[in-house]
DNA sequence: GTATATGCAAAGCATTTGCATTAAA
DNA sequence: TTTAATGCAAATGCTTTGCATATAC
Protein backbone atom coordinates (compact mmCIF):
# COMPACT_ATOMS: atom_id res chain seq x y z
CA UNK A 1 0.00 0.00 0.00
CA UNK A 2 2.38 2.73 -1.00
CA UNK A 3 2.02 6.05 -1.10
CA UNK A 4 1.82 6.69 -4.78
CA UNK A 5 -0.78 4.07 -5.04
CA UNK A 6 -2.63 5.93 -2.38
CA UNK A 7 -2.41 9.49 -4.46
CA UNK A 8 -3.55 7.55 -7.29
CA UNK A 9 -6.65 6.17 -6.12
CA UNK A 10 -7.37 9.70 -4.99
CA UNK A 11 -6.95 10.88 -8.32
CA UNK A 12 -9.58 8.25 -9.25
CA UNK A 13 -7.54 5.96 -11.05
CA UNK A 14 -8.62 2.56 -11.88
CA UNK A 15 -6.08 0.88 -9.83
CA UNK A 16 -5.68 -2.57 -12.08
CA UNK A 17 -3.32 -5.54 -11.29
CA UNK A 18 -0.94 -4.20 -13.99
CA UNK A 19 -0.55 -0.40 -12.16
CA UNK A 20 -0.20 -2.05 -8.48
CA UNK A 21 2.89 -3.82 -10.09
CA UNK A 22 4.34 -0.74 -11.85
CA UNK A 23 3.53 1.77 -8.46
CA UNK A 24 5.07 -1.10 -6.50
CA UNK A 25 8.44 -1.20 -8.45
CA UNK A 26 8.96 2.70 -8.73
CA UNK A 27 8.61 2.60 -4.94
CA UNK A 28 11.14 4.01 -2.76
CA UNK A 29 13.93 6.76 -3.01
CA UNK A 30 17.31 6.05 -5.25
CA UNK A 31 15.21 4.10 -7.96
CA UNK A 32 15.82 5.03 -11.11
CA UNK A 33 14.41 2.62 -13.58
CA UNK A 34 14.19 2.35 -17.34
CA UNK A 35 10.52 1.36 -18.81
CA UNK A 36 12.16 -2.10 -20.10
CA UNK A 37 13.13 -2.44 -16.02
CA UNK A 38 10.14 -1.89 -14.59
CA UNK A 39 8.66 -4.06 -17.37
CA UNK A 40 11.01 -6.95 -15.80
CA UNK A 41 10.62 -6.04 -12.85
CA UNK A 42 6.35 -5.83 -12.89
CA UNK A 43 6.68 -9.02 -14.78
CA UNK A 44 7.15 -10.75 -11.80
CA UNK A 45 4.12 -10.06 -10.15
CA UNK A 46 2.12 -10.02 -13.04
CA UNK A 47 3.11 -12.04 -15.61
CA UNK A 48 0.84 -10.95 -18.82
CA UNK A 49 1.86 -7.22 -18.31
CA UNK A 50 2.82 -5.93 -22.05
CA UNK A 51 5.75 -3.37 -22.39
CA UNK A 52 3.08 -1.26 -23.92
CA UNK A 53 1.21 -1.01 -20.64
CA UNK A 54 4.14 -0.04 -18.92
CA UNK A 55 5.26 3.04 -21.43
CA UNK A 56 1.57 4.17 -21.29
CA UNK A 57 1.31 3.94 -17.69
CA UNK A 58 4.28 5.63 -17.01
CA UNK A 59 3.68 8.36 -19.51
CA UNK A 60 0.93 9.14 -17.35
CA UNK A 61 2.51 9.05 -13.91
CA UNK A 62 4.70 11.61 -15.64
CA UNK A 63 1.75 14.02 -16.86
CA UNK A 64 0.21 13.51 -13.89
CA UNK A 65 3.87 14.66 -11.82
CA UNK A 66 3.52 11.57 -9.75
CA UNK A 67 6.70 10.19 -11.27
CA UNK A 68 9.54 12.58 -13.18
CA UNK A 69 11.73 11.43 -15.86
CA UNK A 70 15.49 11.48 -15.95
CA UNK A 71 17.13 11.76 -18.93
CA UNK A 72 20.71 10.19 -19.01
CA UNK A 73 22.76 10.50 -21.94
CA UNK A 74 21.54 8.74 -25.47
CA UNK A 75 19.98 5.65 -23.49
CA UNK A 76 16.43 5.36 -22.48
CA UNK A 77 15.01 7.37 -20.00
CA UNK A 78 15.53 6.59 -16.48
CA UNK A 79 11.94 7.34 -14.00
CA UNK A 80 12.00 8.45 -10.71
CA UNK A 81 9.26 8.45 -8.11
CA UNK A 82 10.85 10.37 -5.79
CA UNK A 83 9.16 13.59 -6.47
CA UNK A 84 8.51 14.53 -3.03
CA UNK A 85 12.06 15.54 -2.30
CA UNK A 86 13.36 17.74 -4.86
CA UNK A 87 16.86 16.50 -5.69
CA UNK A 88 19.51 16.64 -8.40
CA UNK A 89 21.50 13.35 -10.46
CA UNK A 90 24.45 12.87 -10.94
CA UNK A 91 25.76 10.33 -13.74
CA UNK A 92 28.35 8.14 -14.78
CA UNK A 93 29.68 9.16 -18.53
CA UNK A 94 31.30 5.76 -18.28
CA UNK A 95 28.63 2.87 -17.23
CA UNK A 96 25.17 5.02 -16.85
CA UNK A 97 25.09 4.50 -12.82
CA UNK A 98 23.14 7.41 -11.66
CA UNK A 99 22.79 8.62 -7.81
CA UNK A 100 20.53 11.20 -6.09
CA UNK A 101 22.34 14.46 -4.60
CA UNK A 102 20.38 16.41 -2.29
CA UNK A 103 21.77 20.26 -2.41
CA UNK A 104 22.79 21.48 1.00
CA UNK A 105 22.10 25.39 1.67
CA UNK A 106 18.87 24.68 -1.09
CA UNK A 107 21.23 27.03 -3.94
CA UNK A 108 18.50 29.77 -5.10
CA UNK A 109 17.50 28.49 -8.49
CA UNK A 110 15.59 32.29 -8.75
CA UNK A 111 16.74 33.38 -12.41
CA UNK A 112 17.24 37.25 -12.26
CA UNK A 113 17.51 36.65 -15.85
CA UNK A 114 14.09 34.38 -16.90
CA UNK A 115 13.90 35.94 -20.12
CA UNK A 116 10.47 36.25 -19.52
CA UNK A 117 9.95 32.48 -18.79
CA UNK A 118 7.63 31.52 -16.07
CA UNK A 119 9.88 29.21 -14.78
CA UNK A 120 8.41 25.88 -13.45
CA UNK A 121 11.26 24.01 -12.54
CA UNK A 122 14.78 22.96 -13.05
CA UNK A 123 17.09 19.93 -14.29
CA UNK A 124 20.39 19.73 -12.69
CA UNK A 125 22.65 16.53 -13.55
CA UNK A 126 25.86 16.13 -12.90
CA UNK A 127 28.29 14.45 -15.24
CA UNK A 128 31.23 12.36 -14.38
CA UNK A 129 32.79 8.84 -13.54
CA UNK A 130 31.54 7.05 -10.95
CA UNK A 131 34.01 5.04 -8.76
CA UNK A 132 33.47 2.03 -10.00
CA UNK A 133 34.67 3.80 -13.86
CA UNK A 134 37.57 6.15 -12.38
CA UNK A 135 40.50 5.51 -13.76
CA UNK A 136 40.14 2.82 -16.36
CA UNK A 137 37.90 5.61 -18.27
CA UNK A 138 40.22 7.98 -17.99
CA UNK A 139 42.12 7.62 -20.85
CA UNK A 140 39.41 7.09 -23.76
CA UNK A 141 40.25 5.36 -26.72
CA UNK B 1 36.73 31.17 -41.39
CA UNK B 2 35.13 30.69 -37.96
CA UNK B 3 37.07 29.79 -34.75
CA UNK B 4 35.68 26.28 -34.88
CA UNK B 5 36.61 25.62 -38.11
CA UNK B 6 40.02 26.98 -37.66
CA UNK B 7 40.14 24.21 -34.15
CA UNK B 8 39.36 21.78 -36.45
CA UNK B 9 41.86 22.48 -38.65
CA UNK B 10 44.57 21.91 -35.92
CA UNK B 11 43.33 19.05 -34.79
CA UNK B 12 43.86 17.66 -38.51
CA UNK B 13 40.58 17.28 -39.50
CA UNK B 14 39.69 16.86 -43.26
CA UNK B 15 38.56 20.12 -44.62
CA UNK B 16 35.29 19.10 -46.80
CA UNK B 17 32.59 20.76 -47.70
CA UNK B 18 30.07 19.11 -45.87
CA UNK B 19 32.01 19.78 -42.54
CA UNK B 20 32.85 23.47 -43.78
CA UNK B 21 28.83 23.94 -44.22
CA UNK B 22 28.21 22.52 -40.41
CA UNK B 23 30.45 24.02 -38.91
CA UNK B 24 29.34 27.34 -40.56
CA UNK B 25 25.59 26.62 -39.79
CA UNK B 26 26.95 25.81 -36.04
CA UNK B 27 28.95 29.54 -35.49
CA UNK B 28 27.97 31.75 -33.36
CA UNK B 29 26.01 31.87 -29.74
CA UNK B 30 22.89 30.92 -29.57
CA UNK B 31 22.55 28.40 -31.95
CA UNK B 32 20.35 25.50 -30.72
CA UNK B 33 19.67 23.66 -33.92
CA UNK B 34 18.90 20.32 -34.70
CA UNK B 35 20.14 17.67 -36.33
CA UNK B 36 17.50 18.16 -39.10
CA UNK B 37 17.94 21.82 -39.01
CA UNK B 38 21.66 21.51 -39.22
CA UNK B 39 20.90 19.44 -42.42
CA UNK B 40 18.85 21.66 -44.06
CA UNK B 41 20.81 25.03 -43.81
CA UNK B 42 23.83 23.18 -45.08
CA UNK B 43 21.78 21.92 -47.86
CA UNK B 44 21.76 25.38 -48.78
CA UNK B 45 25.51 25.43 -49.37
CA UNK B 46 25.91 21.89 -50.39
CA UNK B 47 22.97 20.20 -52.05
CA UNK B 48 24.16 17.02 -51.99
CA UNK B 49 24.79 16.74 -48.27
CA UNK B 50 22.89 13.66 -46.60
CA UNK B 51 21.71 13.61 -43.65
CA UNK B 52 23.69 10.67 -41.91
CA UNK B 53 26.94 12.90 -42.28
CA UNK B 54 25.07 15.96 -40.43
CA UNK B 55 24.80 13.33 -37.99
CA UNK B 56 28.64 11.55 -38.25
CA UNK B 57 29.67 14.99 -38.47
CA UNK B 58 27.50 16.40 -35.34
CA UNK B 59 28.66 13.45 -33.13
CA UNK B 60 31.98 13.85 -33.89
CA UNK B 61 32.25 17.07 -33.28
CA UNK B 62 30.51 16.44 -29.35
CA UNK B 63 32.72 13.62 -28.65
CA UNK B 64 35.95 16.01 -29.44
CA UNK B 65 34.40 18.72 -27.06
CA UNK B 66 33.74 21.05 -29.70
CA UNK B 67 29.91 21.11 -29.67
CA UNK B 68 27.87 19.79 -26.55
CA UNK B 69 24.36 18.68 -26.83
CA UNK B 70 21.04 19.49 -25.33
CA UNK B 71 18.30 17.44 -24.29
CA UNK B 72 15.54 18.95 -24.85
CA UNK B 73 12.32 17.11 -23.63
CA UNK B 74 11.58 13.77 -26.09
CA UNK B 75 12.44 16.26 -28.85
CA UNK B 76 15.29 15.97 -30.62
CA UNK B 77 18.77 16.98 -29.29
CA UNK B 78 19.98 20.55 -29.86
CA UNK B 79 23.15 21.01 -30.88
CA UNK B 80 24.91 24.16 -29.17
CA UNK B 81 28.55 25.34 -30.32
CA UNK B 82 29.46 27.60 -27.87
CA UNK B 83 31.29 26.17 -25.20
CA UNK B 84 33.56 28.48 -24.60
CA UNK B 85 31.20 30.39 -22.31
CA UNK B 86 29.69 28.24 -19.68
CA UNK B 87 26.39 28.86 -19.60
CA UNK B 88 22.77 26.84 -18.53
CA UNK B 89 19.49 26.79 -21.08
CA UNK B 90 16.39 27.73 -20.05
CA UNK B 91 13.74 25.97 -22.48
CA UNK B 92 9.37 26.35 -22.89
CA UNK B 93 7.72 22.80 -22.13
CA UNK B 94 4.67 24.19 -24.01
CA UNK B 95 6.62 25.17 -27.52
CA UNK B 96 10.45 24.03 -27.06
CA UNK B 97 11.95 27.39 -27.59
CA UNK B 98 15.29 27.71 -25.75
CA UNK B 99 18.16 30.07 -24.71
CA UNK B 100 21.01 30.71 -22.60
CA UNK B 101 21.11 31.68 -19.51
CA UNK B 102 24.84 32.84 -18.26
CA UNK B 103 25.54 32.33 -14.88
CA UNK B 104 26.08 35.56 -12.94
CA UNK B 105 28.21 35.35 -9.70
CA UNK B 106 28.87 31.80 -10.71
CA UNK B 107 27.44 29.55 -8.45
CA UNK B 108 29.52 27.28 -7.12
CA UNK B 109 29.46 23.49 -8.49
CA UNK B 110 31.38 21.97 -6.06
CA UNK B 111 29.71 18.75 -4.59
CA UNK B 112 30.44 17.80 -0.94
CA UNK B 113 28.73 14.87 -1.96
CA UNK B 114 30.22 13.33 -5.08
CA UNK B 115 29.68 10.10 -3.89
CA UNK B 116 32.88 9.49 -5.00
CA UNK B 117 32.61 10.62 -8.61
CA UNK B 118 35.34 12.33 -10.69
CA UNK B 119 32.46 15.43 -11.97
CA UNK B 120 33.37 16.51 -15.20
CA UNK B 121 30.35 18.58 -15.70
CA UNK B 122 27.17 19.75 -15.00
CA UNK B 123 23.85 20.29 -17.30
CA UNK B 124 21.45 22.73 -16.00
CA UNK B 125 18.04 23.44 -17.66
CA UNK B 126 15.74 25.52 -16.64
CA UNK B 127 11.67 24.45 -17.28
CA UNK B 128 8.83 26.56 -18.18
CA UNK B 129 6.91 28.73 -20.50
CA UNK B 130 7.79 31.27 -22.65
CA UNK B 131 6.67 34.68 -23.20
CA UNK B 132 4.24 33.49 -26.28
CA UNK B 133 2.85 30.49 -24.09
CA UNK B 134 2.30 32.05 -20.37
CA UNK B 135 -1.60 31.91 -20.19
CA UNK B 136 -2.53 30.19 -23.32
CA UNK B 137 -0.44 26.84 -22.03
CA UNK B 138 -1.14 27.49 -18.12
CA UNK B 139 -4.19 25.60 -18.51
CA UNK B 140 -3.18 22.19 -20.38
CA UNK B 141 -5.66 20.03 -22.01
C1' DG C 1 -23.48 -1.83 -17.80
C1' DT C 2 -20.21 1.39 -19.18
C1' DA C 3 -16.18 3.63 -19.46
C1' DT C 4 -11.56 2.65 -19.29
C1' DA C 5 -7.30 -0.26 -19.27
C1' DT C 6 -5.00 -3.99 -21.56
C1' DG C 7 -2.24 -6.74 -24.94
C1' DC C 8 -0.65 -7.28 -29.31
C1' DA C 9 1.45 -5.98 -33.32
C1' DA C 10 2.48 -2.43 -36.29
C1' DA C 11 4.02 2.20 -36.88
C1' DG C 12 6.92 6.27 -35.71
C1' DC C 13 10.92 9.04 -35.06
C1' DA C 14 15.63 10.03 -34.14
C1' DT C 15 19.82 8.17 -34.78
C1' DT C 16 23.40 4.78 -36.27
C1' DT C 17 25.71 1.62 -39.32
C1' DG C 18 27.52 -1.17 -43.48
C1' DC C 19 29.49 -0.67 -47.55
C1' DA C 20 30.81 0.78 -52.09
C1' DT C 21 32.20 5.22 -53.98
C1' DT C 22 34.51 9.62 -53.87
C1' DA C 23 37.68 13.01 -52.62
C1' DA C 24 41.12 15.41 -49.30
C1' DA C 25 45.82 15.39 -48.18
C1' DT D 1 48.47 7.29 -53.54
C1' DT D 2 46.68 6.58 -49.36
C1' DT D 3 43.62 7.28 -45.90
C1' DA D 4 39.53 9.09 -44.50
C1' DA D 5 34.80 11.14 -45.60
C1' DT D 6 30.54 10.66 -48.15
C1' DG D 7 25.92 9.05 -49.65
C1' DC D 8 22.63 5.75 -49.71
C1' DA D 9 19.64 2.64 -47.74
C1' DA D 10 18.84 -0.54 -44.37
C1' DA D 11 18.94 -1.40 -39.49
C1' DT D 12 18.50 -0.09 -34.73
C1' DG D 13 16.48 1.34 -30.30
C1' DC D 14 13.15 3.57 -27.77
C1' DT D 15 8.58 4.86 -27.60
C1' DT D 16 3.81 5.47 -29.27
C1' DT D 17 -0.51 4.09 -31.36
C1' DG D 18 -4.72 1.50 -33.33
C1' DC D 19 -7.83 -1.59 -32.28
C1' DA D 20 -10.29 -5.56 -30.53
C1' DT D 21 -10.76 -7.70 -26.02
C1' DA D 22 -11.00 -7.79 -21.16
C1' DT D 23 -11.98 -5.70 -16.75
C1' DA D 24 -12.57 -2.22 -12.73
C1' DC D 25 -16.01 0.39 -11.01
Amino acid sequence: VSELLRRLRERGWRITPQRRAIAHVLAGEHVHLTAEQVFESARSTVPEISLATVYNTLKELVAMGEVSEVANGGGPVRFDSNVERPHHHLTCLECGSLVDVYPEGERSLSLKDSHGYEVVGVTITYHGYCPDCTGEAAAPN
